[in-house]
DNA sequence: TTTATAGTTAACCAACTAGTTTATTAACCA
DNA sequence: TGGTTAATAAACTAGTTGGTTAACTATAAA
């Protein structure tokens, strides 16, 4: 799978999501990811979770004693926004070259076009 | 699943990223939106996409004649847009305060606190 | 009325996901 | 040394995903 790809299907988790939103707050440990979470899944369920944020990119783990300390990562975040942003600009250029087209076929020297009102 | 993990796990595939792009350039019905891919997969397998495209809100179908006319919708888009947005602001607020914190504890009427260069 | 075109539905399958429970590793504490 | 804490690994399972082929529906065109 492609990366970008594996940083939406990560995302596509509100379990994960409340994870990075936790740690948006700073540094924390699995134990204190978990906490939320620990009255309706696992620990083992928690670590896997982990590991597919880790996968994407999202967060790096550092190990401190039995500890395992959990940071965010922005890169991954930055190309899924990066994703969305081209593709709006992308988009918004479209309607442009719609809006342009459309004033050429409307009032050219004396124009009868017909109107289509597309555009929402 | 809730509405924005939908959406996320929707732009999670290349095949309907790229649908999506195609889109962008306006409307396209299911042949045309196909035709890039049945080298790589069959009919049926496209009409599974824009069905999951579909579910997420991110297209709406039209029928005219024989024919299923395609076109984007923004909200979905917007809504995974704002969810990064908001997430950097939290992100951004608590390296605010942990500026402020540092600030606090280095530099207390005469300070020689050391520098921490963390922020990229 | 038959035939071609556009697309969906159904039934199936292999691979993946998200969870479980049990067992294991590793470090600290008494 | 033995027990506790933090976390991961292994093995299993139910449900989902992304694809297939074959059959079907609906409209247009001959």
């Amino acid at each position: 799978m492609d990366h970008l790809s594996i940083v939406f299907s990560a995302l596509s988790d509100p379990t994960r999501r409340a994870m990075l939103a936790h740690l948006s707050n700073g540094e924390a440990n699995v134990g204190d990811l978990a906490k939320p979470f620990l009255k309706h899944m696992s620990l083992p369920a928690v670590t896997k979770h982990l590991k597919v944020l880790e996968a994407a990119g999202l967060i790096t783990k550092t190990a401190d004693a039995q500890f395992r300390s959990c940071r965010l990562n922005s890169e991954p975040l930055k190309e899924a926004n990066d994703w969305i942003e081209d593709f709006k600009a992308m988009w918004e250029e479209s309607f442009d070259r719609l809006d342009e087209y459309l004033k050429e076929i409307q009032a050219p020297k004396k124009s009868k076009g017909k109107k289509h009102g597309k555009r929402k």
